[in-house]
DNA sequence: CTTGACCCTGTAGTTTACTACAGAGACTAG
DNA sequence: CTAGTCTCTGTAGTAAACTACAGGGTCAAG
């Protein structure tokens, strides 16, 4: 059955429906419908039959929501993030400054986790004895400066 | 009121309370009493009152927790990382296995990192244009490679 | 010896981030 | 045309990680 063609717009190669873009990017669909309520995905043209219909663009999108998460970031800020780069008319010193608070954070965490990655890699290494070895729990040691919980 | 000094393992100054332990790390009563539940923090020995009895050494440990946390690791995931520094019993070959693992997640999330990290310098230094300036939005871009779901 | 700040156990409630239906309509290969 | 696989909305349930009592004992200062 033929429908006007302008109509319908069409499920075409580059459109993708929910289940396409789940399966391309590892989250689920229920997710992405979850992620739209939230504002972390934006709610997408409708074919008339009131599927959605998501531009190839979406599947960056999700593939960086899902990794920022990997990476500790809450969806709160991930949500941040993402405004960050989808702004035209915001003020760009506001934008600015918020980047730059992100970004120390994100550096802080590159800081903490390098420590992590010495200390296991110390461990590694010294296994055949015990981790005595070098003083005591490299692991535990990693994260000993700068975390005071501003008393 | 003297009480045997030998019946009392004494509020001595290299022992902290629950509380004071809190107050040194950031983290809250009790959320230390649930870590505790989860193995997560070991059972310390008691006065004869029951009140919990630290040794200073909690501390860190604590701190690891809190920080591992903000980077992305689950309670169980810390739990395999602390377990890592302190078996001298395991087979060397076992731990050593864990922690090469562990180290391999660890410089995933740097690598994301120092991508998010790349990407918002670019889009603090491009701010007065906007971000078209860069090729459209440097965030989003930041992790678009090696994240296939494994199809 | 009381008062206020702590600590105890145990249980229940909250937040975040999903995940799973139910019931109904849409699409597509044969 | 129909069977099978989407997809839709809406609501409810789950898991992880806290967080907040209630009801009662402990401790140190005054």
């Amino acid at each position: 059955m033929e429908r006007d063609p302008m109509d319908t717009p069409a499920p075409t190669h580059d459109t993708l429906t929910i289940g396409q873009l789940a399966r391309k990017t590892g989250v689920g669909v229920e997710t992405i419908r979850f992620y739209e309520r939230q504002g972390l995905v934006r709610e997408p043209a409708r074919r008339p039959s009131g599927y959605r219909q998501y531009p190839r663009d979406e599947i960056r999108r999700l593939r960086f929501i899902r990794r920022a998460k990997e990476l500790g970031f809450t969806l709160r800020e991930i949500q941040d993030l993402l405004a960050l780069t989808e702004r035209p008319d915001a003020s760009c010193a506001q934008v600015k400054d918020h980047a730059a608070r992100k970004l120390e954070q994100v550096r802080a965490k590159i800081r903490d986790l390098q420590a992590i990655e010495t200390a296991l890699g110390s461990l590694i290494t010294a296994c055949p004895g015990n981790s005595d070895a070098l003083g005591c729990c490299p692991v535990l040691s990693a994260l000993d400066q700068g975390s005071e919980p501003t008393p």
